[in-house]
DNA sequence: GCCAACGTTGGC
DNA sequence: GCCAACGTTGGC
């Protein structure tokens, strides 16, 4: 059991379009480090900080579980879509996705609290030049986030 | 819109 | 393998 922290632009899906949907295929991840931590790590209940960035408000919005391991993205064999890779075949993938489902909406937590708060210090999102959209989160960091709610 | 930071690409 | 150029991310 491990414990995760997955950036989106609440433009593009926010934690109120996964309330509504249930569950969702983490698709269009074209970075290897977040990649690998899908493919190679994520399991199935695995705990999923939802954050939401580049918005008005950026920070934690909710709760997520992983849903399904990963699987090839369908959307790298895409040729007419803004996530198709010319390098990747079917026999051969190089992009994956998990699937993510709802777990319950939480109150904001904004950027700067978590910068505030000494027992994230650590933490990957707020290192500096972080620009990850998957990170993992320790669980004790997990368990801190938990008592913010 | 700005800019720092980082990842990827491609020439050599 | 090096590294400059370029594109992207994401907070402010």
């Amino acid at each position: 059991m491990r414990y995760w922290l997955m950036k989106s632009e609440p433009s593009e899906y926010s934690i109120d379009d996964l309330a509504r949907d249930g569950s969702v295929a983490w698709f269009g991840v074209r970075n290897y480090q977040a990649r690998n931590f899908m493919r190679d790590q994520m399991q199935v209940g695995d705990g999923v900080l939802f954050y939401h960035s580049t918005c008005a408000e950026p920070g934690i919005a909710g709760l997520a579980e992983v849903a399904t391991l990963a699987y090839p993205d369908a959307t790298q064999f895409d040729a007419s879509g803004k996530y198709f890779d010319p390098k990747a075949t079917t026999d051969s993938p190089r992009w994956f996705n998990v699937e993510v489902k709802f777990v319950r909406k939480t109150r904001l937590i904004p950027l700067a609290e978590l910068r505030d708060a000494p027992e994230l210090a650590t933490m990957r999102i707020l290192a500096k030049g972080n620009r990850l959209s998957i990170t993992p989160v320790d669980p004790d960091e997990w368990n801190f986030i938990q008592r913010q709610f």
